[in-house]
RNA sequence: GCGGGAGUAGCUCAGUCGGUAGAGCGAUAGCCUUCCAAGCUAUAGGUCGCGGGUUCGAAUCUCGUCUCCCGCUCCA
């Protein structure tokens, strides 16, 4: 049973997935060579949509909020940051495998067991003498002698108990490049694994410049990029990603109230795009990262199973902290209610913009049965908020003569400054409702010889496929109202 | 990284015993048409993922490789 309806929605997030590339939301990268493991390109309605997404969120961040700001720092930061950041030296494993257990281990790791073992034994130079041998071999980043200790020392796999080892290798997170055009060593620099630590470092420049009080936040939307041991599940898990992260900073203290606060209030925004609040919840880390002292994850249920769409971590003073001493820059605040200066604790809010743009997607992806005996047949429809849907009307004349295109002309050429919507007068009107069914346009305009008569056209409604008649004057206002980021603003 | 499955037109897929590739849908240009993909005509689109090998001849057999899917592993 349980099978069963695994296999169902395997098909349906196969489905999803046929969907997103036929009607110009996601292509894999550079297709025409193989593609590329695990990047992928918004095609023509796929911006729309995640641009629209990403407009949702930021309103609700800045303009919801007074003490909350933008900025957009820049992708390439100084190599110093991910020092500070823990990142450099927290995620560079050299990773082994048993070639008989399959297991996967952190070399280094069996290693050091191996001297701990000598020294329960009571040989402590010998542990120490290993220890040593290791260090210097990371050290010189040598992985070929990390491989030959572990042979020479005899070291098995404790599942296979076999010394059958494929050969060490890194397992970097970050993405080097070089900056400047002669290349050396100097010069390596990264790209980011998030984007939180160009508003860490920004805190200052921020809170002065715009006279900001604690607590206050500094929201900001961009691409970061991870290698990812496993990349799958297509959008889901990419190695260049777009992030939606917000740093909230806080009196030393507070951070706990504040991070139930943006538990609660990110969840509704969620709700607010049109995330069903049967699919969400919330997964509380037990274990946790190096830098937080409290984290949760938002879950959406995907076709394959509930998975994170944005993290909520109590940062601590972490980050500032951190900043401080390898900056030797004082990152503090004078809270003149304390009449002191402290480090700010923060709380983070990050979510990932593709992560929400394929919920969104596969929320929105519907396959019905509509009509009744010979009449029926299979409807396919994106139910996406009208807000957040690529195109927000479709202008079209019920045939293409009778001066009918012309009119619908007039009528797209009046709207097209104030809404994204397109016209098309081929084929039949039915056709073109599917079309833009396909790609979830909320509302279909149609041109009839009435109009030509009373100035009415008739609007239809994608979910419901019911139409009104309404007065060519009063389109605009009524789409406009239904299809405004208010409507969901106003829910966050 | 390991194991399993798959890759043929934009999409979904046929393709027999090895004999130089098809369908449906979609697309394009028209015709017809007053409301939900279904009428008519025409057209475009594929070195069968890629590269070797076997063969007179390979989509088909074989080896390698790349990509995707499922499971394991890892994970912030």
């Amino acid at each position: 049973m349980e099978d069963k309806t695994t296999i169902i929605e395997n098909d349906i997030f196969k489905n999803v997935v046929s969907h997103a590339k036929e009607y110009g939301f996601v292509f894999p990268s550079s297709e025409i060579y193989d593609g590329l493991q695990a990047v992928y390109d918004y095609g023509q309605n796929g911006v729309e949509l995640k641009n629209n997404i990403k407009q949702a969120w930021w309103k609700a961040m800045t303009q919801l909020h007074e003490n909350i700001v933008g900025i957009d720092a820049a992708i390439f930061m100084h190599p110093t940051t991910w020092k500070a950041s823990g990142h450099v030296d927290g995620f560079n494993d050299p990773m082994i495998d048993n070639k008989d257990s399959k297991k996967r281990y952190r070399a280094d790791v069996l290693v050091e067991e191996k001297a701990a073992e000598y020294a329960a034994k009571g040989e402590q130079t010998k542990a120490d003498d290993l220890v040593k041998k290791l260090a210097r071999l990371l050290e010189s980043n040598d992985l070929k002698g990390v491989y030959d200790l572990i042979v020479e020392e005899k070291i098995t796999c404790p599942v296979s108990g076999t010394c059958n080892w494929t050969e060490v290798r890194q397992f970097n997170l970050m993405f080097s490049t070089q900056l400047g055009s002669v290349a050396d060593d100097a010069s390596t620099i990264y790209l980011r694994p998030e984007t939180a630590q160009g508003i860490f470092v920004n805190f200052l420049n921020v809170q002065k410049t715009g006279r900001m009080k604690i607590p206050f936040g500094i929201a900001q939307i961009g691409k970061a990029f991870r290698n990812e041991i496993v990349a799958r599940q297509f959008t889901f898990r990419m190695r260049e990603f777009e992030q939606m992260e917000m740093q909230f900073f806080v009196r030393p203290g507070d951070e706990m109230k504040y991070y139930e606060e943006w538990k609660t209030l990110r969840l509704k925004w969620h709700k607010a795009i049109g995330l069903p609040a049967e699919k969400l919840k919330y997964h509380k880390h037990e274990k946790l990262a190096h830098y937080a002292n409290a984290a949760v994850d938002i879950e959406y249920e995907f076709p394959f199973g509930y998975k994170e769409i944005e993290g909520i971590h109590s940062r601590t003073d972490f980050d500032l902290g951190n900043h401080e001493k390898y900056s030797k820059k004082k990152l503090q605040y004078f809270d003149n209610e304390l009449n002191k200066n402290y480090v700010p604790y923060v709380v983070e809010t990050s979510a990932g913009a593709d992560r929400v743009f394929l919920a969104i997607l596969c929320n929105a992806y519907t396959e019905e049965t509509v009509g009744d005996g010979e009449q029926q047949k299979q409807r396919t429809y994106l139910k996406l908020h009208p807000a957040l849907a690529p195109i927000k009307a479709a202008i079209l004349p019920i045939v293409k003569k009778d001066g009918l295109p012309e009119k619908a002309r007039k009528i797209y050429d009046d709207l097209k400054y104030d809404l994204r919507i397109t016209y098309e007068d081929k084929d039949t009107i039915g056709k073109r409702y599917t079309r833009h069914d396909l790609i979830g346009t909320p509302f279909c305009v149609a041109i009839d010889h009435q109009t030509l008569e009373d100035d009415t056209v008739t609007i239809r409604h994608r979910d419901t496929m019911q139409q009104e008649r309404v007065k060519i004057e009063e389109l605009r206002l009524k789409i406009r109202k239904q299809t405004s980021f208010k409507s969901i603003l106003e829910l966050c």
